[in-house]
RNA sequence: UGCCCCGUAGUGUAAUUGGCAACACGUCUGACUCUGGAUCAGAAGACUUCAGGUUCGACCCCUGACGGGGCAGCCA
C-alpha cells in the first residue's frame, strides 16, 4: 500500500491484517448491484472503492448480482451492468456471480434456523405485520403465530416453497425481539411468497429471500472479507451479525460509507427510471444522465471517472460533491489526449479580399503531446468564423475581431476587418477582411502582435455536422431535497441545445463513433454512438473548456 | 419522541493516532501563450458547530447541548 493518505476503510483493513483477522485468506471485496436499473456515477464510486481495495491488497473482487426480487429485475439491466463495470476497468476476472444461485443453500440455512427455534412461519398479512411492528418509540407486538412448533414451521415452510400458498399469505420470520429499539431486529422477514418469473431462475422458486436475509449469506458463501456498503445499512448490521452468528458461518466485516451526491443532478435509481420512463431523456444513456452509460456516451473516459473517485475520497459524513470536481477530472484527461480540431458552431462568413488561391497550413494535433503530430488545414479566401468572435461595439477587454481591428486566424494569418455587411434587419451577415501575407503561422516573419486568436474553417472544405450542447439537467444544486417541490419542477428546459449544421474542419470528417476531439476554444466533443449515421456525424459536447472571459 | 451514524475554508477530503490545520477542486492576482485552454508563480479563504472537562498541550479523548442524516417495505 502506497497511497499517501488512506481513507478510514483502508485503515480498518490494515488493522485487520495486522491482527491476522483473516488468517491465510486474501482480502475479498464485491460490488453487489441489484439488476433493476442502470449504474450511475455513485455506483462507479463504489466499484472503484471495492475494486481498488482488492487490487491494492492483491485480493479478489467479485461482481455479484443481488437478484432476490423478481418483480423489479431484468436481464437488460444485468447486461448493462456487466458492460459498465468492465468499461470502468474493474477486473472481476470470471466471477460474474448471482445471489439467486445460492437460493438452495439459503433455504437450507433457513431450515437450520427453524430447527433451532429461531425462525417461524407467520400467517399475518403485510398490513398486520406493519401494524404490529410498533413505531420508532413503541415496542411491537408478537405475532400470534410466533410460537408454532418446529415441526409445524418446517412443514409450512416446505409447503410455501412448493407453492401451496398465494402471494403475501405467509412469510418466514426470524424470531428475535419485537421490542428491540432497532426496528430491524423486530422479527424481520426472511422469505416472502412471490409467484413471479425470475430473470434467471425462471419459475423454479416462488419464495424469495429478502435482502436482509440474503445479503450476509451471499458474502459468507463467497468468502468476502470486507463487505462495503452505504450508510443506510448501518442499522442492519446487527441483524446480519445475528444471522451469521446463529448459523455459525463466515462473517464478513461490513463497513459503511457515504454515498455520492452530485450537484445539479439526482442519484436515485427510482428517479432516474422515472426520467427514462416518462421520456424526459432519451434513455438511460442520455448524455445528460449521471449514469455510467450516460457519461460514456457523453465522452467521459473511464480514467477520468476513476480519477474522480480518487479525488473525492471516502468518508462517513453525507456530502454534496460539486460537479466541478468531475469536470476537472475529465478536462484534465482530455486535455492530455484529445485531438484538436477547429469547428464553427454559429458561422459568420468572412471574405478575405486580397487573398487568392488555396494552401494548406499546419495545425498542431495536441500541444500537450508532440507525439500526436501535425495535420494539414486547408485555407482559402472564404472562411467562416464564430459569430461571437466579432463585435461591432465590443465591451472593454474584448480582444477578438472588431471593425478596423486585427485578429490572428489560428494557424493562418492576421486579418483586418475592413467592412461589415448587414441584411435588411441590420444583422451582420458577412465581413470583408484583408490579410497580412507576412504573418503566416510558423514562418516567424511576423513582427505583429495581436491580442486575439480565433478559430475558423474554410468554406470550401468544411463539412456540416450536428452538434449537441449539453447543460446541467437541473437548475438547482440539489433538486431532490426540496420539501415542497418535486425534483421534476427543477428540470432545466435548456439542458440540450442542438446545432443541426455546425461547420467542422475536414480532418474530423471520417471520425468514428466514440472518437473524441477538442474543438478549439469550445470544449471537448465526441462522436455520438446513438444518432450518428452514415449520412451525418453527431457530436456530443462532453464538457466546455474553462472560460475565464465569458463567465456566466 | 426511541435507536444508530455524522459535524474541519465555498466544495470534497487530510492531519504520521494528543504536538500550533494540509491537499485537490473552485475563486482572485500576475507571468507566459497563435486555444481568453494548458502551464508557471502567487493570494485570499477555517478561532476544526457550541459549552464545559481531562492534559504542559485537544480537530483528535470524556460529558452535555446544537445541527445534519438514516431507520417503522413481504424494496435494496
Amino acid at each position: 500500500m502506497e497511497s499517501k493518505s488512506k481513507n478510514f476503510i483502508y485503515e480498518i483493513i490494515d488493522e485487520d491484517l495486522k491482527a491476522n483477522k483473516w488468517g491465510e485468506s486474501t482480502i475479498c471485496t464485491r460490488f453487489p448491484p441489484e439488476p433493476n436499473g442502470y449504474l450511475h456515477i455513485g455506483h462507479a464510486k463504489s466499484i472503484c472503492l471495492n475494486y481498488g481495495i482488492a487490487r491494492d491488497y492483491n485480493g479478489k473482487f467479485n461482481l455479484r448480482f443481488d437478484d432476490t426480487n423478481p418483480e423489479k429485475e431484468e436481464q437488460e439491466y444485468v447486461d448493462s451492468i456487466i458492460e459498465d463495470v468492465k468499461w470502468l476497468g474493474a477486473d472481476f476476472e470470471d466471477r460474474i456471480l448471482y445471489g439467486s444461485d445460492y437460493f438452495e443453500q439459503m433455504y437450507k440455512w433457513a431450515v437450520d434456523l427453524i430447527k433451532k427455534g429461531k425462525a417461524y412461519v407467520d400467517d399475518l398479512n403485510a398490513d398486520e405485520i406493519r401494524s404490529s411492528r410498533g413505531t420508532l418509540t413503541e415496542a411491537g407486538k408478537e405475532s400470534p403465530f410466533r410460537n408454532r412448533s418446529v415441526e409445524e414451521n418446517l412443514d409450512l415452510f416446505e409447503r410455501m416453497r412448493k407453492g401451496e400458498f398465494p402471494n403475501g399469505s405467509k412469510t418466514l420470520r426470524a424470531k428475535i425481539n419485537m421490542s428491540s429499539p432497532n426496528i430491524n431486529l423486530r422479527d424481520p422477514i426472511m422469505y416472502r411468497i412471490v409467484h413471479d418469473e425470475h430473470h434467471r431462475q425462471e419459475n423454479k422458486w416462488c419464495i424469495y429471500p429478502t435482502y436482509d436475509w440474503a445479503h450476509g449469506l451471499e458474502d459468507a458463501i463467497e468468502g468476502i472479507t470486507h463487505s462495503i456498503c452505504t450508510l443506510e445499512f448501518e442499522n442492519h448490521r446487527p441483524l446480519y451479525d445475528w444471522f451469521l452468528d446463529e448459523l455459525g458461518i463466515h462473517h464478513a466485516q461490513q463497513i459503511e460509507f457515504a454515498r455520492l451526491n452530485l450537484t445539479y443532478t439526482v442519484m436515485s435509481k427510482r428517479k432516474l427510471l422515472q426520467l427514462v420512463k416518462e421520456n424526459y431523456v432519451d434513455g438511460w444513456d442520455d448524455p445528460r444522465m449521471p449514469t455510467v452509460s450516460g457519461f460514456r456516451r457523453r465522452g467521459y473516459t473511464p480514467e477520468s471517472i476513476r480519477n474522480f473517485a480518487e479525488i473525492i475520497g471516502v468518508a462517513k459524513r453525507d456530502a454534496l460533491t460539486d460537479i466541478a470536481l468531475l469536470e476537472f477530472a475529465i478536462r484534465d484527461d482530455l486535455n492530455k489526449h484529445a485531438q484538436r480540431v477547429m469547428a464553427v458552431l454559429h458561422p459568420l462568413k468572412v471574405v478575405i479580399t486580397n487573398y487568392s488561391g488555396e494552401e494548406e497550413l499546419d495545425g498542431v494535433n495536441n500541444p500537450e503531446d508532440p507525439s500526436m503530430g501535425i495535420r494539414k488545414i486547408p485555407f482559402t479566401n472564404e472562411i467562416y468564423i464564430e459569430q461571437t468572435d466579432f463585435m461591432e461595439e465590443p465591451p472593454k477587454g474584448y480582444h477578438r475581431l472588431i471593425p478596423g481591428g486585427e485578429v490572428r486566424l489560428r494557424y493562418a494569418y492576421i486579418i483586418k476587418c475592413e467592412e461589415v455587411i448587414k441584411n435588411d434587419k441590420g444583422e451582420v451577415t458577412e465581413l470583408r477582411c484583408t490579410y497580412d501575407p507576412d504573418t503566416r503561422s510558423g514562418t516567424g516573419t511576423s513582427k505583429k502582435k495581436v491580442k486575439g486568436t480565433i478559430h475558423w474553417v474554410s468554406a470550401k472544405h468544411t463539412f456540416e455536422a450536428e452538434v449537441r450542447l449539453y447543460d446541467r439537467l437541473f437548475t438547482v444544486e440539489s433538486p431532490d431535497s426540496d420539501k415542497e417541490k418535486n425534483f421534476l419542477d427543477f428540470m432545466n428546459p435548456n439542458s440540450l441545445e442542438i446545432i443541426p449544421n455546425a461547420l467542422i474542419e475536414p480532418f474530423a470528417k471520417n471520425s468514428k463513433k466514440g472518437n473524441r476531439f477538442q474543438f478549439e476554444r469550445h470544449g471537448y466533443f465526441c462522436v455520438d454512438t446513438k444518432f450518428t449515421s452514415s449520412e451525418k456525424l453527431v457530436f456530443n459536447r462532453t464538457v466546455t473548456l474553462k472560460d475565464s472571459w465569458g463567465k456566466k
